[in-house]
DNA sequence: TCACACGACCGCCATC
DNA sequence: AAGATGGCGGTCGTGT
């Protein structure tokens, strides 16, 4: 029987007119050097959509080509993402705009880059949420958008499953944030060392992105116990223990952390667990039970229901097979 | 494999 | 008055 690989999760990019070549470039270029990064098979699956099938020129006068346009069948769109164009984007089609409005109900998160937060928006998909876009474009944003609300301060801000990132390279580090979300701080690390970036920028706090924000220590509530489990995934991370970290009740600490996270205490306690499993497996001969113990999940038996649920493999397997020291060499 | 226990989640309402 | 917070209880998922 063959062996289930983690799925990769499969990264959508639009792009409209005049778009941004580095906004595109810049997000497939990270999530690309995601799966280079990672030892074990491919983490995301990326397409380059575009309205129509032809060759866009961008605002710089590149050319490109799309995977495929908004009229193509694409199965399992984990993450859509609106690149941003030159300036601020002519209001899209109907076509588009309901095409995001489809797409972005069935995907686990979406939202824009830099300018491309027009087009979101003009799907009415910021309604209501917090939002942000390059810094020039922001007042003309909130007079289109009134009931968005518009932080032009910010490099990057998450509300529920809607991302949105300033300007340019700012979208760098929306999908290191993106990728750190998936797969851990040490992949993002990793992938931003590589790209010669810095994972937590230099400057205010307003410039931080979410997920990374975890690390600094004056952040709030949330971020410092998102912080602290990252930390100590072997402690007791229980709903009243976080709260209690947090000085908060279970149950408002509860409502704070899916608003500011977009996911459940125990969903992130799981996903940073089994990223430290993960890492323990491919990087350690650690026995399975020590694994278990050391990354939170309890005993061998239990984390490997939670691999199984998670995963599709067990620890053994998924050792064997992602292991450095068992690697084949045929992963790419 | 099944039943039971437990914890997490979340709607609802009260309170601050 | 309105938003933030906390408690209760029903439901669901998971571990033993």
């Amino acid at each position: 029987m063959p062996l289930t690989k983690p799925r990769p999760l499969h990264i959508v990019i639009f792009a409209p007119v005049d778009v941004h070549a580095f906004e595109v470039a810049s997000v497939m270029d990270a999530f690309h050097e995601a799966n280079s990064q990672a030892k074990f098979a491919q983490l995301y699956k990326i397409s380059f959509v575009a309205e129509e099938r032809d060759v866009i020129r961008c605002a710089s006068g590149l050319r490109i080509v799309p995977d495929a346009c908004i009229d193509d069948a694409l199965p399992d769109v984990d993450t859509l993402i609106a690149a941003g164009s030159y300036g601020i984007p002519s209001p899209p089609s109907s076509r588009v705009t309901e095409w995001l409005r489809q797409r972005s109900a069935k995907a686990r998160r979406f939202g824009a880059v830099c300018t491309g937060t027009f087009l979101v928006g003009a799907a009415g998909l910021i309604d209501g949420r917090n939002v942000t876009t390059h810094w020039n474009y922001a007042e003309e944003l909130k007079s289109r958008f009134p009931s968005a609300r518009v932080d032009p301060d910010r490099i990057f801000v998450r509300d529920g499953p809607l991302f949105t990132s300033a300007g340019v390279s700012a979208c760098i580090d929306l999908t290191l944030a993106l990728i750190e979300e998936d797969h851990g701080r040490d992949l993002a690390v990793s992938v931003a060392r590589h790209m010669v970036m810095y994972l937590k920028r230099p400057g205010g706090q307003s410039q931080y992105s979410a997920p990374l924000a975890a690390q600094a220590s004056t952040r709030s509530p949330v971020a410092r116990v998102q912080s602290w489990i990252l930390e100590h995934p072997e402690q007791n991370l229980s709903l009243s223990a976080l709260a209690s970290r947090a000085a908060m009740s279970p149950r408002n600490f509860s409502r704070v952390f899916r608003s500011e996270t977009g996911m459940s205490p125990a969903a992130y306690v799981e996903q940073v667990r089994m990223d430290k499993a993960r890492r323990l497996l491919e990087d350690t001969s650690l026995t399975l039970d020590q694994v278990a113990h050391q990354s939170g999940l309890g005993t061998a038996a239990s984390a490997r229901r939670t691999f199984l649920r998670r995963l599709g493999v067990s620890l053994r397997d998924y050792r064997g097979r992602f292991s450095s020291a068992t690697t084949t060499g045929d992963e790419a």
